[in-house]
DNA sequence: AATATTTAGCTATATGCAATAGCAATCTGG
DNA sequence: CCAGATTGCTATTGCATATAGCTAAATATT
């Protein structure tokens, strides 16, 4: 007793997991599962999430410096820094001064390259995510989502 | 110029961010400022989002393991045992020998009274968490969330 | 019954990401 | 001109997660 019904199969329990009702559980879960996914797919380019995030913002623009950057992607100024120097190291960013202090961060002709690679990365990623969610569920998760940070 | 137009504001630019409309960098910001909220909430009972949700998994349970609990929430059984040891020396679970190498995790009494705090916090961040997303978009997050991986 | 395989729980260690505190150089508004 | 804000940095810390490898106990195979 204590236990269900269904517990001869091999199902790992998934099915009854209490938790799944609950919007933050749900949200946690699922944004983990994704992220593991999409690290895995931005392995094969070596770069992971939050550079390859920042090679799609910057990609065209010749005005974002470094704290621009992180005011749009919500990185602290402390965290961009071993950030942009893996990038930087990798060729992929040019540090243009503007001024005394400020830098503008841009895309060098091998970043280019790496940007159009991580845009058809995450071109296969982002429909293959919507793709899983039911089709009546589906045009309202980015308004939802956004409601809940923007 | 190359600056739009409304910058005298004190809107830290992100009405214009170019990412905003891919489901993966949404369901991340999300994800990160939901469990920023979650966290900060749940300080004030000195415990961390996955020892909360270990109280609530095993609330009103004798039966499960370490590994049963890491197998519904997907928690390696090496990421466990520091998890564990913190709630067992906050006097918060027993460790039950079943047999010779198994253990069940069951809440002591001083658990028991965690975990209606805990219920308490994430009753009230659950529901503001769907406040603050227009009704029209609320009922499907859930099941969106859920069918990335479920 | 003896052996092999699987399972449970653990140690030690590494990675990705983000936070805090604090600093020096530079820019800017009154 | 100068006080205060901004830019970019160092150093350190915390959290959540991952891998590799271990011991001991349970279970399956022959």
């Amino acid at each position: 007793m204590a236990r269900p019904q269904n517990r001869n199969q091999n199902t790992p329990a998934v099915s009854d997991d209490p938790l799944a009702h609950l919007p933050g559980y749900a949200l946690r879960r699922a944004a983990n599962a994704m992220m593991a996914e999409l690290g895995g797919l931005l392995d094969s380019i070596d770069l992971r999430i939050s550079e390859a995030s920042i090679l799609l913002l910057i990609d065209g623009r010749d005005d974002m410096t470094s704290s621009a950057i992180g005011s749009v992607l919500d990185i602290r100024s402390a965290n961009m820094v071993p950030l942009l120097n893996r990038l930087s190291s990798a060729g992929l960013i040019d540090k243009v001064r503007i001024d005394g202090k400020s830098m503008a961060i841009v895309l060098s002709d091998k970043g280019r390259e790496k940007a159009a690679e991580v845009r058809a990365v995450t071109d296969k990623f982002e429909s293959d995510l919507l793709r899983r969610i039911p089709a009546a569920h589906r045009p309202h998760l980015v308004p939802a989502l956004n409601a809940l940070w923007r």
